[in-house]
DNA sequence: TAGAATGGTGTTACCGCTAACATTAAGGCG
DNA sequence: CGCCTTAATGTTAGCGGTAACACCATTCTA
C-alpha cells in the first residue's frame, strides 16, 4: 500500500480512505490512486486491514458436511446474502462428529469473526462454552436447520421444528390407511434433526394408538442402507406375523435404497408398502414410483441467515429467530392414483 | 495474550512461544501458562499472528462449485491432509463461472494464502495474471482434476487426462460393437473437463472410422436433461434411420436421467442403447440396469495435493505433478451378461 | 577458576493497515 | 477583512502477535 500511494503521490491513509470510501477523496486523487492501484497489482491484506480496524467482516460458518448438497443449498444463499453486504464466509464442516465441533469452532474462533453461523441447537459442551462466550461478547451467534419455540433458545434460531416434521410424515401415512408404521433412521449418530423427525413420528404414530417400529441405517453408502433397512424391516418378527405397511426414512438417499429394493423383490409401493423421505433430493421426482418427501426451505435458511446477521451486525442487537416454512409433498410413494 | 502472560507472570513472548514450541520453555514455566491459558480461556488471534510472522499457513483453494460432491471428496482430503500438516484451507467456489474466478480469486489472495489451488487449467484472462503473479512470487499454484503433460504446464497439474478418459469411453462402446455413437456434453459452458472427455471421445470414434453425435444438456436439474436428451436423441434425424446406439454421458447424473427415460420408454438397456456415464456417483451402482462408468480419483487428487503442498512449502520447490490413474466400471448399462 | 557454551526469558521493533486526531487550504458570512 | 466552517490530506499510535537480538544465570570445559 506503500508502494501505491507513492506512485499516487500521496499517503498511506488516503489510499485506505479511497478504497473503503471514495467519496472522502478529490476526484483528481482518486483518479491518480485509480491508475496507481492498476499499475502496481496491488491486493489489499486482509490480515492487516482486520487486525487493524477490529471490525472482522467475516462470518464463520459450520456444517456437519460440505459434500451434503442439502447444506451446499444453504451456504450457496447464505454466501450469496452476505457477499452482496461486503461480508465474508468462512467455513468448516464437523463431519458430524462432536469432538470435532469444538476443534473447529476454536479454529473459527481464532479469525475474530464478526458472527457465527452454527447448524443445530445440539452442541458439544466445549463447543457450547465457546459459543456462549462468543454471544457473551456480543458476536451474534445464529442456529440454522432448527427452530424451537418450545424450548428456552439459548441462541438465534432460524430453521423449523424437526418434531413436527416427523409427526406430519406420521399423520400422512396414518391417513393413507396405515396402521403399522416403522422409521428408519440415520445411522449417523450426530445427525440430530433425524432423530428427532423420527421421535415426532414415533410420538404421533402412539399418541394415535398405532404400531410404531424403529429402525437404526447402517453406516456406509446410503442406498445400500436403505436396501439393508428394507431387509431388515421384512425379516423382523412382529405380533400380528405382518411387517409395517409404511416407512419413514431419515432422508431421501435412504428411502431411494428402500425403494430400489423394494422394486428388486417385487414389492408393491405403495401397495405392499409405503415410503417417505425427507429432503426432496432431485433423485425421488425420478423414480418410479415418484418418492414422496418433506421439502425443507434450505436455501430460504440459507438467505434468511444472511439477513439477520446483516441487519444484526448493522443495529447491534440479537438476530432475530425465524420459523421456515416446509412442505411435505405426496407422490407415488405413498399415495394411490392422482 | 497479554492477560495469559499476567498470570502466568511471564511475558507475552514466552506465552508465544509455548504455543509454538512448547519444548522451548521451562516444564514449570509451561505449566503455569497452561493453566493461564485454560484460566483465561485464551483465543489466539490469527489476523495477529499472521501478519507479524509473514507465513500464513493458509492454503486457498477454488472450486467450481462447493455443493457438487466430486468436489467434496477432494476438498475433504485436501484438508484432512493439510490440517495434519497444521495448514488451514480457505475455500471459495466460483459456481463455474470465469468472471467469478477473477474475483474470488482476488479475495482469496487477500489472505495472502502460502499455497494456492484451482480447479482445471483454464482461467481467465484475469484470473491466470493472478495465478502468474502469485506464482512468481514463490507461492506455489496447483492445478487439480487436469494432467495434461503433452502441453506446456506452467503451473504444476494434479489430476489426469480427460481426452484420455474419452477416448476410453469411446473404445469400450465400439468394443461392444456399437458402431452409431453420442456423447451427451455438460450444458454449463465453463465445464471444460467435460468438453474435453466429448473432444476425446469424438476424436476416437472418428479414428475408428464410426459414426459420432454430439448432443448437449440442457440446464437445470440434470436428471431432467438426461430425460430431455434421451428424447431429443431417438427424435433426431440419421441418415440411416437408426438413432445411436450408445450414448455416453459427462457425468452420472445426466446418464441416470438418460437410463430412467430410457425406462420409461421401454427401451432396452444395453440392447436397444448403452449407456455410459462419468464420476462414479452412488445412484449409478443402483440403477436397473447399473450404470457403466468412469471412477475418477476424487480422493486421491485431495490427498496427492495436500502431500505436495506440503512438502513444497517445506522444501521451497515448485510442487511436482502427478498423473492420478482412473478406472472404468463397465456394469450392466453397456455390457450384456456378466 | 576463568572463559565459553547453553538454556531460559525479556526488549525492541515491526508486520500492513486503520482510528482518531491534527493540520492545511479553500470558501462562506457578517 | 477576520473568523468560522468545511473538505482534503497528513501524523501518530496501536491492533495482537512474532522475529531478532540481548541479557542473565547456570553448567561445562580446559
Amino acid at each position: 500500500m506503500g508502494d501505491v500511494a507513492a506512485v499516487a503521490q500521496v499517503t498511506k491513509i488516503t489510499v485506505s480512505r479511497f478504497l473503503r470510501q471514495p467519496s472522502r477523496v478529490a476526484p483528481a486523487t482518486a483518479e491518480r490512486i485509480r491508475t496507481a492501484l492498476a499499475a502496481t497489482g496491488y491486493l489489499p491484506n486482509k490480515q492487516a486491514g482486520l487486525l487493524a480496524s477490529g471490525r472482522s467482516n467475516i462470518v464463520a460458518a459450520l456444517v456437519p458436511n460440505l459434500s451434503h448438497s442439502i447444506f451446499g443449498e444453504t451456504l450457496q444463499a447464505l454466501s450469496e446474502g452476505l457477499q452482496a453486504a461486503g461480508l465474508e464466509l468462512l467455513l468448516a464442516s464437523t463431519g458430524y462428529s462432536p469432538e470435532r465441533e469444538e476443534e473447529q469452532l476454536r479454529a473459527l474462533l481464532g479469525w475474530a469473526p464478526s458472527a457465527l453461523v452454527v447448524t443445530g441447537r445440539h452442541h458439544s459442551a466445549g463447543a457450547l462454552r465457546l459459543l456462549a462466550a462468543a454471544h457473551a461478547g456480543g458476536t451474534p451467534v445464529l442456529e440454522v436447520w432448527d427452530h424451537h419455540p418450545d424450548e428456552p433458545m439459548q441462541f438465534a434460531q432460524i430453521g423449523f421444528d424437526h418434531g413436527a416434521v416427523g409427526r406430519a410424515m406420521a399423520t400422512h401415512l396414518i391417513d393413507a390407511g396405515h396402521r403399522h408404521l416403522a422409521y428408519l433412521d440415520s445411522g449417523v449418530d450426530a445427525d440430530f434433526r433425524a432423530h428427532e423427525r423420527g421421535a415426532g413420528f414415533a410420538a404421533e404414530v402412539q399418541r394415535r394408538g398405532h404400531r410404531f417400529q424403529l429402525l437404526r441405517a447402517i453406516t456406509g453408502d446410503p442406498f445400500d442402507a436403505g436396501r439393508d433397512a428394507l431387509v431388515r424391516l421384512r425379516a423382523s418378527p412382529t405380533p400380528t406375523g405382518q411387517p409395517a405397511s409404511a416407512l419413514a426414512c431419515a432422508n431421501d438417499h435412504l428411502a431411494s435404497g428402500v425403494l430400489m429394493e423394494a422394486q428388486a423383490r417385487g414389492l408393491a409401493v405403495p401397495a405392499d408398502l409405503a415410503v417417505l423421505g425427507f429432503g426432496d433430493f432431485p433423485v425421488g421426482r425420478q423414480l418410479q414410483p415418484a418418492l414422496s418427501t418433506v421439502r425443507p426451505p434450505s436455501q430460504d435458511i440459507g438467505r434468511a441467515a444472511a439477513q439477520a446477521l446483516v441487519s444484526s451486525l448493522a443495529t447491534g442487537a440479537t438476530p432475530t429467530s425465524l420459523a421456515l416454512p416446509w412442505q411435505l409433498i405426496g407422490r407415488a410413494s405413498t399415495t394411490v392414483g392422482s
